[in-house]
DNA sequence: ATTAATTTGGAACAAAGCGTTTAATTTACC
DNA sequence: GGTAAATTAAACGCTTTGTTCCAAATTAAT
């Protein structure tokens, strides 16, 4: 009988920091994985298969079968019994899950090598994100084309922010300049970035959301494992 | 007294999972909060600081102090009681800790527009990491420079590796040549890989070490935060 | 039809990681 | 000397994470 309600979650309660994590359930851990998961599905889409089991998922990225049930099941039922995954279905139901079921609008700021390489970066077009606009403040820099899109001031982002209905930003602009910029961002009404600026870009509380990239310090992290796993 | 050996890990035993972890008592998220503590110090270093306390540290990347000094005592005592840190003695400690102080001769597969922009990363050579060589494939980048270093064919890397000592690569391949490479990479002796291509290079139980960084995934984990803080 | 095999779903369990707290120790300053 | 400040180290508890186990559902074969 499968009409018992799905809210088991209240049953023991205790939650001691209602505002540490955004979504209770969902380790962030299963978040990772899920685009994982979705990358492996679009590629077997290519392939044109059509239906894959927890088991190959699992093998092909390393992991246990009942981790990838566990992961997705965090969301609702998109398997069937017996049967395994339809993989369009599974890949659609993943991408509504982490937000990419749509498109999103974002915004770069920085044209510098790093801002250069990342406009033309494939992956993100591929995932729903589109961009549309680059910023700098670099006179040089102004007016530059990167593909097909013009280097604008960095006076015009407020504008374009309303304007496109910028949700997302990517900041690739010195260490000296990205608080500023991530302060103005936060005021013109972005909600998210990924930073590569390799300093700490903290929300005051806010609505913000920041995801940290810096790419010396996955160097520093390779360093360490590799020293550490000879011994 | 403290006299008693440190030697209380295994007091409890029970290492269900050998070669899972290469260090055992040192979590991940350490390993990451220590390369920014040495951002912070460096940071500190260049404005002329002679001391600091955990406390300060701390609130400059939003922790707790304890955790900070915790985070320290895990390799050692890099303190003084009653004083706080010598920034350069500190500096030094995680620089050793992390295996950055000494050199590492690195190298680079794929010239294209993430390799280009990798190549003139700052931050790579300010922590240590000496960029001995350029590959691709494609012979029209063959014998362009990247800053002062030419693009060397691809047939080249085997020797070179041997000839510079090199221990760790930055593979920025495009996704259906990367695991290829990375064979190759680890055939030639390489121990690390930091591995930009969306695909998994898994290491089938050797001795290579690979850290990940997918920009698609990392934005995937943006909007999925950004959807689920609002609510 | 009925049975057997496969596979998901979900709960329960166990362990490890992580962060905070507390007490002890050392240093500096008055 | 005594007090304040700061690190150490251990202990505690919570959260998270991954695995195991069993029930439910589907397919295929007898």
């Amino acid at each position: 009988m499968p009409f018992e309600p799905t809210d088991s979650d209240d049953e023991e309660a205790g939650r001691p920091s209602p505002a540490s994590n955004p979504s209770p359930n969902v380790p962030v851990a299963t978040v990772t994985r899920l685009a994982l998961y979705l990358r492996e599905l679009q590629q077997l889409q290519r392939s044109g298969q059509q239906r894959i089991q927890s088991s190959a998922i699992a093998k092909r990225l390393g992991l246990n079968d009942s981790l990838v049930r566990r992961d997705l099941s965090c969301f609702g039922q998109f398997g069937q019994r017996g049967v395994g995954y339809s993989i369009v279905g599974l890949t659609k139901a993943i991408q509504a899950i982490l937000g990419t079921d749509r498109s999103w609008n974002v915004i770069l700021i920085g044209s510098g090598n790093l801002g250069r390489a990342l406009s033309g970066y494939r992956g993100f077009n591929q995932q729903g994100f589109r961009l549309v606009g680059v910023f700098d403040s670099d006179p040089s820099k102004i007016g530059t084309k990167l593909g097909t899109i013009t280097v604008s001031p960095l006076e015009e982002l407020e504008s374009t922010v309303e304007r496109e209905k910028v949700e997302l930003a990517i900041l690739a602009v010195p260490a000296s300049s990205a608080a500023i910029v991530a302060q103005r961002l936060e005021d013109a009404g972005v909600t998210g970035i990924l930073n590569f600026a390799p300093v700490t870009v903290r929300s005051p509380g806010s609505g913000l959301t920041v995801v940290d990239v810096d790419l010396a310090v996955e160097l520093q992290r390779l360093a360490f494992a590799v020293v550490n796993s000879r011994g």
